[in-house]
DNA sequence: TATTGTTATACTCTATAACTATA
DNA sequence: TATAGTTATAGAGTATAACAATA
């Protein structure tokens, strides 16, 4: 049955995308990069060349406003991102990453769009099939910047 | 090239189980059921028959012991659990669902089970070739009885 | 002496409410 | 009056350390 079929292939997909070595790895290399979960998180949501409001930044990360005053001041403080004004509207304040802050970035998308080692197990075309299904499954315009935690 | 496909099939199967959707969804039907996330997360790391010493949901849970200690103190105030001696080592409590829990604890298990509405874009023999695809991703021993968050 | 669980405590993450500046 | 961001504060989640009971 086709309901089956997809109940399984659901569960063995939430358990490889959350299996506790995959986040565990993540975790250690974040630290290892001198980076905290948190800001990671944060800093895989912004764009390496758009300016980012802070407020989109919220909606993204589906947090309150005052928990991204906290989260920028930390990026700051990490010298990877810093706040500038907006050029029509003063209200708003945008976060632009500094040139660490874009080194960091790429490292961090790099390694979160690394594949796990099970991979290993998958033919060529049957990676490409894979491939196929999750991108019906899954359209480019639904795939967020990071899709971490 | 196959890395590029593994790749870009990683992304994608992050996106969809990381989806705000998704994971919204999930804590919203947990809480109509008067589940707390943690508790919601606790309940699917137990066996429905199986009795669990402490220490091995905060093995599962990759915890403290405290923390558990804080976890089934609330699991037994919500009527889900209580704790039991551990019939030949004294130091050890087990952790043994109510009927109440059991019930929940099915509930859980359907609701995390259920694939989102996008799998109708896949036909049938789509659906199982995905399934298969993942079953080599992940083979049956490697998925844990719930891999909530 | 080592292990299981508990207590007390503290730290991190995140939200709410009140406030300031700007629109 | 409504919106963007900040401050102060409080709550949840989780860890560390010291401890009691048992092995």
């Amino acid at each position: 049955m086709k309901e089956e079929a997809a109940r399984d292939a659901w569960q063995r997909m939430r358990a490889l995308t959350h299996r506790p070595e995959t986040l565990e790895g993540l975790r250690d290399a974040f630290e290892r990069m001198g980076l905290t979960p948190g800001i990671a998180k944060a800093l895989m949501k912004l764009s390496a060349t758009e300016p980012t409001p802070m407020r989109n930044l919220a909606a993204t990360m589906r947090c309150d406003n005052s928990y991204v005053t906290a989260v920028v001041d930390a990026l700051e403080e990490r010298g990877i991102a810093r706040r500038e004004a907006h050029p029509t509207d003063r209200r708003i304040k945008v976060i632009v990453l500094t040139d660490e802050g874009v080194t960091l970035w790429a490292q961090v998308q790099e390694l979160v769009g690394t594949p796990p080692s099970s991979f290993a197990a998958l033919s060529k075309s049957e990676t490409a099939q894979l491939r196929d299904l999750l991108e019906k499954l899954c359209p480019e315009e639904a795939v967020p910047a990071g899709a971490y935690r």
